[in-house]
DNA sequence: TCCAGTCTGGCAGGAAGTTGCCGATCGGTG
DNA sequence: CACCGATCGGCAACTTCCTGCCAGACTGGA
């Protein structure tokens, strides 16, 4: 592999990182979604649970998912590192301190992937990293605060997927109105929006509707 | 293959679905994006001019982006019959008239496709994508129409994924305020959407943003 | 029981978004 | 040039959404 290649397709890049994956020592990782590095756990979550480090960071909008969040649970009693972060970060993983894998857009249905063995190039993205890191909170932090919200929000979603009206909306789920926009207001802090819009599209990023 | 078979992920779908494709001499198409049969397009593209039906049919919001709609005429360029409906539609594609592909749910990153051989289940499905056929508009009809929406789609949709304000958005695209709310509504309209945050997912779905 | 903390939901006032209306402007066309 | 149609964008009335305030309900201690 060359110092910088270009991967179209997590099945292509899996087949030609697996290997990477299996034999690290060190795995960083910045997602907005547990679906991104989803070919990557089929390695770590069998195997490996001696001196590998695993760190993981996501935004908090995937508390929003139950299932998400008993993943991430699970993940953490297996020895992996999780923080949430309100920033924009773009999806990266850094295995070893010596390569770098970058997600790019997806065309065509399928997602391409830069990855980088360039010494400057690794160091430089893992600074970024280490200081997102850093700026990080641990996921117990939040983890409480967002338990009761995660009830509704499914329901919640839905309703707001399906163009409702706040009013008709709170009455389907029995809340007041007030009520209702008191967890559209929470649900679009958690997701990181500062309109609905936003908050649909990045609920949809997160597979959350 | 038994007469209902779950299969996970598209990769595998192509894998095991490849030689009837390369075989088919009907193929009828629902989709809501372009990436979601992605894979099937490798085989119909370059072969198969022939005789071979094929019968698309999508969502106006396909309309919004200048490359989906390039590949759409392209398609029918090469034989294939795009229509556009406003109705809801679960992804399916049907081959020959004689086998059923059911997208499904999206679970851990992988997408699950149920494939049906059964008559009754073929011919059942057969007539729902008939009855929505004949409710569906041609490409033709509707191009035109979104062909100046089209032009500020890409800027007026990045403007609400940022969250930005109408006001701001507005000035930042030298438009008026007037106007810009204008474009929004028409772009909902054309998503179907009748609230933002039912237009946001919808845009994310298409991949628009 | 009493108290403190939390969640609820009505109300109100304001911000943001939606829409009809209409005059101004621009690019053809007769 | 006059006319036509289409678009633009300001205005205004209306709806929907956002949020601070606060009283009432409920909960878990002391």
């Amino acid at each position: 592999m060359s110092e910088t290649a270009i991967v179209r397709g997590e099945e292509e890049l899996f087949a030609r990182t697996a290997h990477l994956f299996a034999a690290a020592d060190e795995v960083a990782c910045a997602a907005n979604d547990l679906n991104t590095w989803a070919a990557s756990r089929r390695q770590h979550t069998s195997e490996q649970h001696g001196a590998v480090r695993v760190r993981k960071i996501y935004r908090p909008g995937v508390l929003l998912d139950p299932g998400t969040v008993a993943h991430l649970r699970d993940r953490e009693r297996h020895g992996a590192d999780i923080r949430l972060t309100t920033d924009e970060i773009n999806e990266t993983i850094i295995i070893d301190r010596r390569l770098v894998i970058l997600a790019g857009d997806v065309v065509d249905g399928v997602r391409s992937y830069s990855v980088l063995t360039r010494p400057e190039l690794v160091q430089g993205v893992s600074s970024l990293f280490e200081a997102a890191w850093r700026g990080a909170r641990p996921l117990a932090g939040y983890s409480a605060e967002f338990a009761e919200l995660r009830l509704l929000a499914p329901k919640i979603l839905d309703m707001l997927a399906s163009g409702s009206k706040d009013e008709t909306a709170a009455r389907t789920l029995d809340l007041g109105v007030r009520t209702y926009r008191r967890k559209v207001a929470e649900l679009m802090s958690a997701l990181g929006a500062t309109s609905r819009f936003q908050a649909g599209v990045r609920a949809r990023e997160l597979g959350l509707v």
